[in-house]
DNA sequence: ACTTAAAAGATTGTATACGATTTAATTTGA
DNA sequence: TCAAATTAAATCGTATACAATCTTTTAAGT
């Protein structure tokens, strides 16, 4: 046993598991994030909208780990849905400003219930979560390092 | 502070770090990837077919948590490249059959070479990353649980 | 045997992701 | 001050993901 080629099975990776649990758990999403027609990107972007109730995209996709091929469409379709505002800012005619509108905000006591109902859904105990989190954002942290 | 929508704070949620984390480090395979002409998802995909020479598409998506809808292409794109063989079962025709071919076998040897150079990319120790890759098998262990 | 159900892939439609390029606005530096 | 560099979004092209549906093949039950 252990040729050595075991570093490229799929059970000797650390990415894969990662990269497994984050789909999984997205999709676990769904059933609570159809209700108020909201994708998984949609919701954690308006996560922080609601937490800052104004961002530029720049600024939103330094929090999510996003650019703007990406953002783009997605603001512009909470946009479409009536949660948001898109608007140039008047400083910098570069930055596009978003903004909450009065259904984005009714939304949020909806979503609020939502945390809770998935906590459910991870099978650890509050102290692995925990550990769990915490070496994520080490990881996370580490990359934010790199782009010095 | 803390008031009640803090449950939708991003910064609360386990389930964000882990998506973010995932991507950030799928994003980092891509200079070793790119080299042998490989996305990540064929990647994995051509991890399992190297562990098992042999492998239908429905036993490959138990393994990737892929379906039909993602692995049709993916596999479609490596027999192009010439790296799979597929073709239907003899005993049961609804089977796809994946094998490898000579230069699917031959990418192994400098595929072998990355695990090693992204295991670095990880800021954890050794221990840590024993710590993660156990938590996340234990979420994934509770989802197959699930489908009872 | 024959209808019905189940299973495996393929297909379609929608929504990400991301690299690369483009455009427009702002900053920098000689 | 003014050309060059930088920055922020948007756009384009490619590659996933996944739900839902369709097709074909096999299995089950009577």
């Amino acid at each position: 046993m252990g040729d050595k080629y075991d570093c490229l099975k799929i059970s000797n990776q650390l990415c894969f598991p990662l990269y497994a649990c984050s789909k999984e758990i997205v999709k676990r999403y769904k059933p609570y994030l159809d209700p108020i027609d909201l994708t998984y990107t949609q919701y954690i972007a308006m996560m922080v909208i609601w937490e800052e109730k104004e961002i530029t995209v720049k600024a939103l996709g330094d929090r999510l780990f996003l650019d703007s091929g990406t953002l783009t469409p997605v603001l512009k379709k909470l946009e479409q849905k009536g949660y948001v505002k898109r608007s140039r800012s008047k400083d910098d005619e570069r930055n596009l400003i978003i903004t909450l509108t009065k259904d984005g905000e009714e939304l949020k006591k909806q979503a609020s219930a939502i945390p809770a109902k998935m906590g459910k859904c991870v099978a650890l105990t509050p102290d692995e979560s925990k550990q769990l989190y915490g070496l994520l954002y080490k990881i996370l942290g580490s990359f934010e390092q790199e782009e010095n």
